[in-house]
DNA sequence: CGTTTGTTTTACCGATTGGTAAAATCAAAC
DNA sequence: GTTTGATTTTACCAATCGGTAAAACAAACG
């Protein structure tokens, strides 16, 4: 057990906050472009306040990173091989396109460290992501072998689907100086729902 | 004039490999995280040398971007509103698509210069970016409206397009760690062919 | 040759980087 | 209320950051 829980209030709340800002700097300008200065203001703290929380700038970003792998993977976790198909795979892409929406930042944070050759995440992509990925995408074949869903690549539809929920996300500023105001995620919503049923049932 | 045209060979070609070790560097770590050190070894040249031929780290950057974006929007740019409007759209998702795989490091230069908020190209977004898919989403929805295509929101088709193929540029690591070795861009033409074809045609 | 122009290197600068030492302060238990 | 441990601040450090000055070198040309 290398990360004891923290004892007392104070470290517990101030452990948060400084997650949080290092979220809000490293989601924006990636690890290498992230300073510590910039972390301990956006957390109302000194800087060597912060490292007496965490040992160093990269064991934020790991711990940032780590925690977020899991709640990233958990909707596809949740797609049930008994369920309905297409509305398995429809509820999927929900689901992403909601957490693009409510977390926006830690999207960010992942396209950054992906961007930048997943040199922290690597590891958990080989040992975590990818089994799963295999798992699901066999799912999808399933589906599709049985006649349920048409014949398609399942490996290209999760990518899809990881490609345009996150693209909310990742590109909001693009995406809402097109729009020019308009929520983005209210007409993505039925977007997406257009486009995946009609790939799925035409 | 603000740019003269360099005069001397050596000029032409030293500009063109800072420029060019530049793209690796800045696609990898954006502005923020790159350094004139880096971008220097990367171009075999010494740092002052670098700054014989670019006033700036900045110089590099915005030099890069703004010879970008043109090339970026040329693909839409070719859509033509006279044309058949299922292959118009179908060759735009293809000639975008090769544009990832031909250049992936200026789709990653874009990305992270978006994830970053846009700093230094937030100006041509709207004055160059926004009018023009404006009209092209014109041209789509008179598309719709005549019954060619399915009645389908055309700033999130253009969204869909952009995400799904820059997907395979900018989050090259994941897709070849899931895909194990296999090429993704064959499996990705077929596939999003598939995709747009029955979203249109449905 | 000498001169001029273009190019590269050496040496350096102040500011900022991630991180540390240790004193000062605070909080809670005794 | 004092003692003990947790927390915060002050002062600092070596390394690296973007950038500059100026000398050294190279090349072209008369």
């Amino acid at each position: 057990m290398p990360k004891p829980t923290p004892r007392t209030r104070i470290q517990e709340r101030n452990r948060s906050v400084i997650l949080n800002a290092g979220l809000d700097v490293f989601s924006q300008f990636g690890f290498r472009g992230s300073t510590l200065d910039q972390i301990a203001e956006s957390a109302g703290l000194s800087k060597p306040n912060l490292l007496y929380y965490f040992p160093s700038k990269e064991a934020i970003h790991v711990e940032l990173l780590e925690s977020l792998l899991e709640t990233w993977l958990d909707p596809l976790h949740a797609m049930d091989p008994d369920g309905d198909p297409v509305e398995e795979i429809l509820a999927y892409v929900h689901r992403k396109l909601e957490m693009a929406r409510e977390f926006p930042r830690e999207s960010r944070l992942f396209a950054n460290e992906i961007l930048q050759g997943a040199p922290r995440i690597m590891p958990d992509l080989t040992e975590g992501l990818k089994p799963l990925v295999d798992e699901k995408a066999a799912v999808i074949r399933d589906w599709s072998k049985s006649g349920k869903i048409k014949d398609i690549d399942p490996y290209h539809l999760i990518f899809s689907i990881w490609a345009m929920t996150q693209h909310y996300a990742d590109f909001e500023v693009q995406v809402s100086t097109v729009l020019d105001g308009a929520d983005p995620f209210e007409g993505a919503s039925k977007y997406l729902d257009t486009l995946f049923r009609s790939l799925l049932t035409a």
